[in-house]
Parts: structure tokens; C-alpha cells; sequence
RNA sequence: GGGCUGGUAGCUCAGUCCGGCAGAGCGUCUGGCUUUUAACCAGAUGGCCGGGGGUUCAAGUCCCUCCCAGCCCGCCA
């Protein structure tokens, strides 16, 4: 169905806070809902790809994935746009790159003088340091790309520079060229430094490459402009024009941000954009503005998110201090990760590592809350019902899943099947789970595996494969057949040889602490471990045996 | 200097829009055999809701003000 709410004007007398929702998502999409828009519904985010992107980017994308599928699931059609602004001038030196297969890199291991010369030109102008692809703002793009698609989300992925270059801002650019004392009236109650020569187009210089911002003349006629390449700021540097007079269409330069990002809501027909707190009070109000005012549009429903901090401090590309897609989703599920953008943008969050079996505790719970297999209050349960189908490939009820921390300790075998028998006995799997559901929740064990070496927590153990070089007493030693013996006869369950192992310290006259240490250094080569009793139940009862006998 | 956003239990977070007993999970503690062992179960513990003031029968929620963090505009460079 399409173009719901057309004009049965008589249905909309319901007061805007009619009904409150329990997803931000569906608050959001009611605002969109309101005003009626074409289909499709466009969402658009967008970054300026100059730094390694990061989770903080990822906003742009997800928070309107969340409110695009709360849209389509009320039987609009929807499409979600990016805009690469890859037409914005490379300003600094990043301290960092990402390589296309997300390996983190120092300036000194790429060709840096790709950058270094190339200060004050386009993005896509820029050669690709790594020379893989076409420019460095390609290569950011495709960076970019990577990360919506291992999101699992699907958005259109737009090229500033593409947008320019195919005319599509010409005829905006023309009007803002037009208006330009209002645009200059406008911009300056938000900008103190806008005065009298200020022109809101940036030439490209045809001799350098490079953004200028000295126009001398401006010709609607033939829609052209002359500039001088003088020495422009940016980013606290002074970058250095080449002196070049010379005179560019309005597709050779580009709109300044303030300016651009109207255009873009114009262009694309933009209905709702989210964007961080550093807009919020910048180019937004400015933005709104210059929209209605200038460009005639309607902007689009507005959303600011607040932004993530990464183990504590601020995620920033310059410095280097980033955590990408790709390095999360080696620790967490999918899934668990798009459930992190399901909490309220509103609010600073921080993404810590050393924590992520909290967020992965809180998904399980997320999940049971789905399906009301745990106590909720109806908010929470409002939350998960509406959320949960969104955040998962497919909602299936029988899907199990394996403690995060547990499965960090699964990760001590590589062995699948070891992996597969130690959940069952250990109670996370029912023994006649089928094969998609075992497989399903031991996915998880490579990621939590993963966690537990990076962070190197209490969870990083390693099953000892071969024999740790130990030395036992004679009593130990009998201790240990003794126990192997039991096992062996009895084929004891956990909570019963836990029991049988501290009788077995008694019996032999160990003191039972030095018995269970004994037993961590055997499996694990390390003196502490989980509950040793479940634990070794858990495992190849043969291999046990012949651990114990010290073979 | 002006403004915006955030600050809720040890941790991670709900609840604030629209005032109605301060919540969840995890952690911690205790117990679950005569037993320190990270995967079990039960119970308990946990809070000046950043501070102060105001409105109200009633404030985490509304108003004012201050503090802290981040950001924007300006100023400076």
C-alpha cells in the first residue's frame, strides 16, 4: 500500500500526544507520518568520509534503519539514503587509516604523501594513500559501505561529489547565487565572521585543485563564477593557494556546508535526517532556516543524538582513538550490536569493551522479553515486541542462547563438537535442539572467545591440549586416579563430582583447595578456573580420565 | 561570554515528554552438606534520581539556580 493518510483530513484531529510510544523509533515516525510525505519516504544520514569510520558513524545509519522499518511496518515505502560528502576538502592529516580490510594503519606504513600534497583538495580529488581504489574519498566510501552492509542494513549510498558532477546541485547552487544577500542576512545571525564579501559557493581552483573561497564575479547568465586561489583556513592551517584567476561552472566547486545540506534535503527530498549533538546548534537551526527561506523546502523531521564514548573517552578519528564495525562485530553478534542503537539516541552512551557481557546479557534479556519468558513491566515488553523483529534477521522463538561469559568459556576448545557436548551436559542446550539451533548459539563462542583474549579477562581460558608439566605427591597422585576411577564407574554429573572431588581431597589428606588447584593446572594450566565439578562432567569423560592419570 | 544535550544503585541501563510507593539485570553479601573456586538455585543488600531553591496534596519527572561532562556560536590565537 502506499500513500497512506492522503487527505482523510478528518482522522487527524487526534492530538500529536495522543498516544505515547514506547520505541523512539515509532515517536519519530509518527512526526514523518504527520506531515504526509511522498513515497517514498526518504531517510537520509550522511558523514564527511575523512577519518576511519567508526561505531559514532554508524548513528547516521542506524538510528534511520530503526525509524524506516517502524515506517514500513505501518505499510510505507521507504528509502534510506547516505550521503558520502566526499566532495569536502581534505583539511588535516589523519593520524590513522583503515585498509579495505579494516586493518588499522599509522601514516607511516601508506603512502602519506598522497595526503600530505593533496591538503585543500576534494576528498574524491585525493589519491588513495592505500592505491587500492580510485581516491581516498572512494576508499572511505567503500569503508563506509562495508560497515552498513555488515549491519545487515540496506541504504543507498550517495557520492557528494557525484551529486555535483551530475548537475543535481546546479540549479540550488543557482538560486543561492541568486539570493545571495539573503543567504549572506541569514547565515549571519549564526556565523559572525559572514560578511559583506561572503559568497556561499567554493570554486574549484582549475589550476591546483584545490577549494577556494575568493570569488570575484559571479555570471548567472552562463552560470559561472571567478575566483582567485588565495590561502584558505581550514582546520587551523593556513592552506596555500596557488594565485590562479580563473572561472568555474557551478558544478566546479561545491556549496559550503551550512548551504549544502539544505541542498541535499532539497535534491533528494530528504523527510528525516538524525544527526549529532555538534549540529544541533550549528548547522541545523542555520539549516532549517536556509531551507524555508531560501530554498523554498520543507526540511525534514529532525532527530540529534548524543554521542557514544568508546571505553570511557571520545571516540575520535583524528587521534586514533576509533573502534569500527569490523572490530565489533568480531566480539558481538550482529544482532546484538543493532540492539545497542535501539536505546534512546537522547542519552551519552558509552561502548566498553571490557563490559560487553552486560550488553549481550541485556540482549538475551531483550529477546525472553520478546517472547514473555520473563517478567517485564509493559513498557519494557512494549520496547521488545516492536524492536526485537527489527533487530533480528528472522524472529524465531526456538532460537536459544548460550550465556555470553559461558560461551567465552566454550571458546577454551576449538574443538565444535567438544564445544556442542559441553553445552549440552552443561545444561544450555536441550539434547534434542535442532541442528539450526545449536549452530545458531554456538556462533556466539568465537565472539565471546574473541572478547575474552582481547580484554584478557577471567573468562580467557585455554584448554591445555597436551599434559601441563606438573609434579604431584603420592598422595596427590593416588587422589587423582582415585577420582578418575570414580568417573569413570560412576559417570558421576557435575554437581555430584564436585562433591566427590572435595571427598576425594579428604580421603586422600589433601587440603581441598590445593586438591582443585591441582585439578585447574591439569585443564587448564592455570591455578584457578570455573567450577571445576560441572566443568570436567561436561567434557570427554575418556579424556578426563586419562587427564587425572596424568597420561 | 551566550546557548544546547547529558548526569538515576558498585556496573550497564529503564522510568522524565504526560507529576502518583525508586525500578530491572548484573555485581556484592548470605544461604543452599561437614565444602573459597568465575557455568546452578534461593534470599538479602543496595539510592541526597549531580547540589540547592520553588510550584504542588504529591516532584526523578514541572519551574529557577548552581556544579560536572560533552558540544555549538562568539571571543582569543
Amino acid at each position: 500500500m502506499t500513500g497512506a493518510n492522503d487527505d482523510s483530513s478528518g482522522s487527524d484531529d487526534t492530538g500529536p500526544r495522543e498516544d505515547h510510544q514506547a520505541f523512539w523509533a515509532d515517536a519519530v515516525a509518527d512526526e514523518i507520518e504527520a506531515r504526509n510525505p511522498d513515497e517514498p519516504i526518504t531517510i537520509k544520514g550522511g558523514v564527511s568520509p575523512s577519518g576511519v569510520p567508526h561505531i559514532g558513524h554508524l548513528n547516521e545509519i542506524m538510528r534511520g534503519y530503526f525509524v524506516a522499518q517502524a515506517l514500513r511496518d505501518r505499510g510505507h515505502a521507504v528509502e534510506q539514503v547516505f550521503t558520502s560528502d566526499d566532495k569536502d576538502r581534505l583539511r588535516k592529516m589523519p593520524r590513522t587509516l583503515a585498509s579495505l580490510d579494516w586493518e588499522i594503519v599509522g601514516l607511516d606504513e601508506v603512502d602519506a604523501g598522497a595526503l600530505g600534497e593533496n591538503l585543500g583538495k576534494p576528498l574524491t580529488d585525493v589519491p588513495d594513500p592505500f592505491g587500492c581504489c580510485s581516491s581516498f574519498g572512494a576508499h572511505q566510501t567503500e569503508l563506509l559501505r562495508k560497515s552498513a552492509e555488515a549491519m545487515g542494513v540496506p541504504i543507498e549510498i550517495v557520492s557528494n561529489t557525484q551529486l555535483y558532477a551530475e548537475g543535481a546541485f546546479e540549479s540550488v547552487t543557482r538560486t543561492v547565487l541568486e539570493r545571495r544577500e539573503r543567504a549572506r542576512e541569514i547565515l549571519a545571525d549564526y556565523q559572525e565572521k559572514v560578511d559583506d564579501s561572503y559568497v556561499p559557493f567554493s570554486p574549484q581552483c582549475e589550476a591546483c585543485g584545490h577549494l577556494t573561497e575568493t570569488v570575484t564575479a559571479i555570471d548567472l547568465n552562463s552560470e559561472t563564477v571567478d575566483y582567485v586561489c588565495e590561502s584558505v583556513e581550514a582546520g587551523n592551517r593556513i592552506i596555500e593557494g596557488c594565485g590562479h584567476e580563473g572561472t568555474a561552472t557551478l558544478r566546479e566547486g561545491k556549496l559550503p556546508w551550512r548551504f549544502e545540506w539544505p541542498a541535499q534535503w532539497r535534491v533528494l527530498g530528504v523527510d528525516f535526517e538524525p544527526f549529532g549533538k555538534d549540529h544541533a546548534e550549528g548547522s541545523w537551526p542555520s539549516g532549517e532556516e536556509i531551507c524555508r527561506e531560501l530554498l523554498d523546502t520543507e526540511p525534514p523531521v529532525p532527530m540529534v543524538y548524543e554521542w557514544f564514548t568508546y571505553n570511557g573517552s571520545a571516540l575520535s578519528s583524528s587521534s586514533g582513538h576509533v573502534i569500527t564495525v569490523d572490530e565489533v562485530l568480531s566480539v558481538l553478534e550482529p544482532e546484538v550490536f543493532r540492539y545497542f542503537f535501539t536505546k534512546d539516541p537522547g542519552r551519552a552512551r558509552d561502548f566498553d569493551v571490557r563490559q560487553l557481557d552486560q550488553l549481550v546479557d541485556e540482549f538475551d534479556r531483550f529477546e525472553s522479553v520478546c517472547f514473555d519468558r520473563v517478567d517485564a513491566t509493559d513498557r519494557e515488553r512494549a520496547v521488545a515486541e516492536r524492536a526485537y523483529p527489527m533487530v533480528v534477521d528472522s524472529v524465531r522463538e526456538e532460537r536459544i542462547r548460550i550465556p555470553y561469559t559461558f560461551a567465552a568459556v566454550l571458546g577454551m576448545t576449538d574443538d565444535e563438537a567438544l564445544r556442542a557436548s559441553m553445552a549440552r551436559r552443561s545444561g544450555h542446550l536441550p539434547d534434542d535442539a535442532p541442528e539450526w539451533v545449536v549452530e545458531d548459539a554456538l556462533a556466539r563462542v568465537e565472539n565471546a572467545r574473541t572478547w575474552a583474549v582481547r580484554t584478557d579477562n577471567e573468562y580467557n581460558y585455554r584448554l591445555a591440549e597436551s599434559l601441563p608439566e606438573i609434579s604431584v605427591s603420592a598422595s596427590e597422585a593416588a587422589a587423582l586416579d582415585s577420582l578418575a576411577d570414580l568417573i569413570e564407574r560412576e559417570h558421576p554429573d557435575g554437581e555430584t563430582l564436585q562433591q566427590q572431588i572435595y571427598d576425594t581431597a579428604r580421603e586422600h589428606g589433601i587440603e581441598v583447595g590445593d586438591f582443585f588447584e591441582l585439578g585447574y593446572r591439569l585443564f587448564l594450566d592455570q591455578p584457578q578456573g570455573p567450577r571445576l565439578g560441572p566443568f570436567l562432567a561436561a567434557m570427554d569423560r575418556a579424556f578426563v580420565t586419562g587427564r587425572l592419570r596424568r597420561e
